[in-house]
DNA sequence: TCGACGCTTGCTTACTTATGCATTATACAA
DNA sequence: TTGTATAATGCATAAGTAAGCAAGCGTCGA
């Protein structure tokens, strides 16, 4: 009876059937010889980042797409952008970063999630990133902060 | 000031950066010059069928990734593109098209098939669509038409 | 054996989201 | 115009979820 089986049968139950609440899942593993609290089945369901959706049906609990992996918090640009940084080029109000292998990826998405408006988006792939800026100024500012943030490693 | 185009606004908020709760979402509404209450935006949030998902560092909502596709063979640019569009932003003859979570393969993938001349090519990555257009009047009508395409969701 | 430490859990309560009801705006027909 | 039907929204509150705190347990090393 370990936490972790528990919580194998919760993923099991919520793949399974439509579980509106976690006191209706609260009930179902009852039903099953698993006693503990709504409490206890809130932290599993962080633990198994089970999303809860919102629907005209009412809502619905849903197991997270295969193999999540990793990605727990999520780091921020000036913590990774030192260490996987390789060189980076300019055109336009195009910006070329070239990174260590796979490196491309994280980077990029750490551009993203910092909603900076100079950035329109960002391309990633294995090695290279592409982020198109607004404008030839905008470029300006992004190039400047990124070199300098690569210094900081 | 329509509820469709808040909840486009909601979307791409969304998609864009993290939002942990509806009163954090609220605000940043707020600050684009939407003023709506909590309980509009649990029902914007049911319409659009937003997940919630809790990690070890916090609430996360996430757009749906739209399951689309499959039907019938190749999805129509239109049929599509309302659902997974976040927002758009265009400089030069390029323009930039962030989508949800895993919606740039198949909206590139949709242009790339109406074979549309003022089109050049566009290159897809998680999130992001970069479309090369063939001339700044060719981008205006792209952008234009893919805007007026995003409205109708 | 004893105590420090860490993990898990329940209790209780704070926080967040959903919803019944009433109101106002909008569209349409008579 | 007036009446009627819909849709959208806010308010107040119910329903549901998260989290602080402390208790219970097992582990490890002195």
């Amino acid at each position: 009876m370990t936490k972790r089986e528990r919580q194998t049968v919760i993923r099991e139950i919520i793949a399974t059937r439509p579980v509106g609440s976690q006191e209706e899942l609260r009930q179902l593993l009852a039903e099953r010889g698993w006693d503990v609290t709504q409490s206890t089945l809130s932290r599993d369901m962080r633990d198994l980042r089970i999303a809860r959706i919102p629907t005209p049906t009412g809502i619905r609990y849903t197991v997270p797409e295969a193999a999540s992996s990793s990605e727990d918090g999520r780091a921020t640009l000036a913590s990774i952008f030192p260490q996987l940084f390789a060189r980076l080029d300019v055109t336009g109000e195009l910006i070329v970063v070239r990174t260590v292998v796979a490196g491309a990826q994280p980077i990029a998405e750490a551009i993203d999630n910092e909603g900076n408006p100079d950035v329109l988006g960002t391309i990633a792939g294995e090695n290279t990133i592409l982020i198109i800026c607004r404008s030839d100024s905008a470029r300006e500012r992004v190039a400047k902060r990124l070199l300098s943030l690569a210094k900081k490693g």
